[in-house]
DNA sequence: GTGTAATTGCAACATAGTAGCATTTGACGC
DNA sequence: GCGTCAAATGCTACTATGTTGCAATTACAC
């Protein structure tokens, strides 16, 4: 394992959030800011176990439990029912996600929200509001 | 029970789809049309028992994803990652939907799906949108 | 180094949903 | 009405996803 942990991206953003800096939490974090798009528990279990990092499955959860609770990660429900986590890259989650009903991908699309104007029934209090657009991902409509 | 199953409203769009008329289909989509909102396989389970019928838990869930197999009802995930279930009032499911944070309640807004202008990238095809909205409803906004 | 509270790992539990298969039953032809 | 038969049901058992309790370990402050 590396011995300066504190240097790394994902070391600096844990340390920056009052955690305490351990292997797996390092670990995952560093798989989700390669991996560019949400994961499942059990791809980022297989992720960690390609780059050697022994685990347990609940630990994992608690992990990412924790960093969704620091704010780093965020969590969102996929159409099979598994919760995919991501980086938090901008403070809210205020951006449209892509879900490919093909591979069941989620990935984060850049752009702003954009402002919708529903009328709610009386007696409804908005928080927010999320905009998830359904179709088929670059690389599943090229191969069959 | 009534003995002519075939007047009811929940008879006859079932019938409308060929299938066979059954103590549980009749009652699970009374159930749903009286509803007016999306339920939990479990909510309508006890919505079931309430009325006298008794029913098995497999056989509900059999039930409901022949209803949507054949188009008259749908179907959608939950922040609480279960599936919600409600009559398909209007072919495609393209209008949005109010999530409540605190009692987990989904409710079909009425007025059509807001035409949005997203960039995707480059390959991507979409299929449809789905406009989710978060908030707290009327009856918890009340109550405490 | 030592103390201590945060993490981890394990086992057991909980919930949502699915699979296989024997039994029952709705629809249809007679 | 009565027999036939595939569709539907009701078991039991299983998978997948996630949670809880608790004892052992470990990162960090001193």
């Amino acid at each position: 394992m590396p011995d300066h942990p504190h240097a790394s991206p994902a070391g600096t953003l844990i340390a920056a959030h009052g955690g305490r800096l351990t292997r797996t939490r390092v670990a995952v974090l560093e798989v989700l800011l390669a991996a560019g798009q949400s994961l499942t528990h059990d791809e980022i279990g297989v992720a960690l176990s390609r780059n050697g990092i022994k685990h347990d499955r609940v630990t994992l959860y608690r992990t990412l439990d924790w960093l969704v609770g620091a704010g780093v990660a965020h969590r969102m429900i996929g159409n099979d029912r598994a919760r995919r986590f991501g980086v938090a890259v901008s403070g809210p989650h205020e951006h449209p996600h892509f879900h490919c009903d093909r591979c069941g991908k989620v990935v984060c699309l850049e752009g702003a929200q954009p402002a919708v104007a529903v009328s709610l029934p009386g007696g409804y209090r908005l928080d927010r509001t999320e905009l998830l657009l359904h179709g088929v991902c670059a690389s599943c409509d090229k191969g069959p």
